[in-house]
DNA sequence: TAAAAAAAGTGAGTTATATCAATTTTTATA
DNA sequence: TATAAAAATTGATATAACTCACTTTTTTTA
């Protein structure tokens, strides 16, 4: 059971399609001729905010977050990108330093892309270029999307609609019809809610009370998605 | 004496420069072959959120509101474009419906450029593939810095950065020197900042107790930007 | 220029959320 | 498996921001 049509998560998920999924195979080739593969460890950083960006990075199995830190230390997650996505390309195509930082939030196998062999793929490959252009305008639109959701719902909407966004990341770890297991630290949850843990706590359990989420040890399972929507307040 | 390099505020307006200027003149003819231009007048919807994308849109002359609408109505804008701006393109290029709306803020001379040209110029003209590339990867950067903004400072700090940026927009209208009036409803600097009006109200009265800025009229008028910068927490 | 309409501004009461301090549970490590 | 460390949870209090009701000022229009 999707929610996909009773729920719009284009409008929330940037991966509609992957960048790389189905590129013509000279023009990935040219693009992964020089890869390096790496395994990072639950929470390694791939790369820091304002650093010069050396590269792309393309996560062939695993989960990472962009995040931003203010002046206070405190984390903003804008992303949580999952297997087959592709991190750190904006700072590239805009010419700045990296705006945010990504680090892994379980253990995860990253390629990393020389900058050099990304600019001569875009340049060569007309399909890479469509579908950049195409990516980031969609992301636009999501982050978008997303900035609205902060400016104007409550923390409590806000926690419900990132609970139906973030499953449906870890579904894809899990087979059709088994439960669903949200593996994601509180504080990180904070971080991508926008408030503080303390409050994330406090509205799991009073979602825990009303029947619509369990746990399992610190582990989240939505046990009605229809709740959490209404919750969300999401016409 | 421009905040820029004391506030980097490139980092808060996409338009570090044009899309459009300096285009090869052969690219520019072909977008501009079937152009059509309209004067808006003040409070004009020029696009709605939803709506086929007919086409985009560049604004001549004159300054208007990128905004969502939610369920119970409320209003939050993403951007304010000014002259020399293109509108509408994301929506053109993400093959999606406009996820926003487009309003003009003041009376606004605006190109139209059907979609087709649009699309052509683009397979055309490898500059302006680039210039879209780089503008919209700057643009996501830009946003990104929006949403922490949102998700993590007062109320209080977000009209004081709001402040500081739009009256930058404003600028363009006055001779270097002369005080820059910022001419904007309390209601769309409301939806700006993501709050109710009266809050915008009062803080602007507790701003002009505190010196930072006075008023003429409904005209907002910045007499130290510093101090703003200061109430803004920008590090 | 007067009247009407729209927008801006003020005040008081209420609520959601942040913050601080402590305890309990879970996970990692020896 | 016991112990230490880290993470999650609960409670109490403070406060920023929202909402509603109303007044005053500014702008529009007749």
């Amino acid at each position: 059971m999707s929610i996909k049509g009773i729920f719009p998560i284009d409008q929330w998920d940037f991966e509609s399609e992957s960048i790389l999924a189905d590129l013509p195979s000279g023009d990935l080739e040219l693009l992964m001729a020089r890869k390096s593969e790496q395994l990072y460890k639950k929470g390694e950083i791939i790369f820091r905010e304002g650093a010069f960006p050396a590269g792309i990075f393309y996560i062939v199995n695993g989960k990472a977050k962009k995040y931003k830190v203010d002046g206070e230390g405190r984390e903003q997650i804008i992303y949580v990108a999952n297997t087959g996505e592709l991190l750190g390309y904006h700072a590239i195509l805009s010419g700045d330093n990296y705006p945010d930082s990504a680090a892994v939030l379980e253990e995860s196998l990253i390629t990393f892309i020389p900058r050099e062999d990304f600019l001569d793929a875009i340049k060569q490959s007309d399909v890479l270029n469509r579908r950049l252009l195409k990516t980031l305008s969609h992301e636009f639109a999501v982050l978008a999307n997303s900035l609205t959701m902060f400016a104007q719902r409550s923390v409590r909407e806000r926690l419900a609609l990132q609970l139906i966004v973030i499953r449906e990341k870890y579904k894809v770890d899990f087979e059709p019809g088994q439960p669903v297991e949200i593996n994601m630290g509180r504080d990180d949850l904070a971080s991508l809610v926008g408030t503080a843990r303390e409050n994330v706590v406090r509205m799991l359990s009073e979602f825990k009370e009303e029947g619509v989420v369990t746990t399992k040890g610190r582990k989240i399972i939505v046990l009605d998605v229809k709740k959490l929507i209404k919750i969300a307040n999401y016409r």
